[in-house]
DNA sequence: CCGACCAATTTGGTCGGACCAAATAGTACT
DNA sequence: AGTACTATTTGGTCCGACCAAATTGGTCGG
């Protein structure tokens, strides 16, 4: 897979993928670091750079007489994207879940932005929807675009607690359904209805109403996206037959 | 500081601040492990595990012929803690930034814990709620209550990733604002109003009400921490001289 | 039979030295 | 001055060893 060049990365991932997959109960003792060595046939060097990267994760707590597992909803935030990419095919709830919060972290973001943004900014957010606007046939073509749009917001607004939150999810998510072939179907009347919304409230200066186009719009992509990943899902279900 | 009674964490925390703190330019070349190992009178295999801690939260990234920094707002969510307690006094804006990202995330919690919690959640909410009420005093003494308060409704919401960014965002901030003894001074009349439209929201299985509850509560409590921390700095400048 | 106390073992934390391959820096050559 | 090559630096890995803390297991006393 994804695996990085350095063994102490691939057995990271390796026990990372373990854990996350409930092979151990929480609160039970991890191998030891020897015997891991022994198993991964590596230098116990090597496996305990990969633990520090685990209880860096918070999947696991280590002490002097043995580690243990960490329950993994007491975990940091970076478990999500490997967590998507477990199986074959990302859980649905999950997806579902991280849109919801992505699209209230994305509404607040523009709310703000739009709020505060002063003359020149708001000349160039405007730009950048006509643009959109221009390309609103389907999500994909827009998304180099969308992904200026949102920087740029994202710049404006000045959260770094909600820019940090969003590097963490952002880069796995996008990049893995776009990998999976999995496309949300979002009808173009609702886009073209977002995007007219979107610049309404940038003319008015009106953040709340950005934050309602945002969360609207999450909401149609929710929907879709759970469409999308039950046909995938189907798809595969004829291969294998 | 806080600092872990490891060796190689005592190296991370170290290094870390001084990333945090801007001390090396984005993209500048790390100091060799030797080199660092000589400066901490450590071995070099300590300092790869402090390093490798640096790694995984997007501080630097290593390569073989040399690491290097990596922009602080490209970093991972965990890097927030320590931002928070890099001075003696948090950074009020960073604070700010962190209380209006925390609500919106706990307006959703509580938005879909309400719609659907079933018949038994619903009670155990008003008995809770109850509690909280005969102690809205002040919000130091309901901690404990409201921290159970917003277990019960976090795993009625159940959203994995809302919970995991809590987790990275809650523990350390909570913990440090008390530890500094900056207790933001919320007016009891708005807590005993707060608190009864949480009631009603309950009451009417109304989540909507029970999430604009929530966002007024954390606008309060923004204004109110903001002072706080202005008062605690005025305090320390007058010790200073 | 059970619980408390103690010793042996396991286990994580650290050290030092060593080797390899990749990346960099320096140098000689054109 | 630009380029190609070489020497050096640097990260990645391995091995063997020691220490201190935690766990384990057995023993002793009730």
């Amino acid at each position: 897979m994804s695996s990085s060049n350095t063994i102490s990365h691939e057995i990271a991932e390796s026990l990372r993928d373990e854990i996350l997959r409930q092979q151990y109960r929480s609160g039970e003792r991890f191998p030891s670091e020897r015997d891991l060595a022994a198993r991964f046939d590596a230098s116990r060097g090597a496996v305990r750079e990969a633990l520090s990267q685990l209880e860096q994760l918070g999947l696991i707590r280590t002490q002097p007489g043995g580690a243990r597992v960490q329950s993994v909803d007491s975990a940091s935030l970076a478990v999500l994207g490997p967590l998507l990419q477990l199986d074959d095919l990302p859980n649905p709830v999950l997806v579902d879940q991280f849109l919801e919060t992505f699209g209230v972290l994305t509404a607040l973001t523009a709310k703000n932005a739009v709020n505060a943004a002063n003359a020149d900014q708001l000349i160039q957010l405007k730009k950048l929807v006509v643009f959109l606007a221009e390309e609103s046939v389907d999500l994909e073509s827009m998304q180099p675009r969308w992904r200026e749009f949102m920087k740029i917001l994202s710049e404006i607004a000045d959260n770094l607690v909600v820019r940090l939150i969003s590097n963490d999810l952002k880069a796995q998510f996008v990049g893995q359904m776009m990998r999976l072939g999995i496309r949300p179907d979002v009808k173009r009347s609702s886009i073209k209805r977002f995007i007219s919304l979107l610049r309404v409230s940038i003319n008015k200066n009106d953040g709340e109403l950005a934050s309602a186009a945002m969360l609207t719009h999450f909401e149609e992509l929710r929907t879709a996206m759970s469409e999308a990943i039950g046909l995938k899902a189907s798809e595969i279900r004829k291969m294998a037959v």
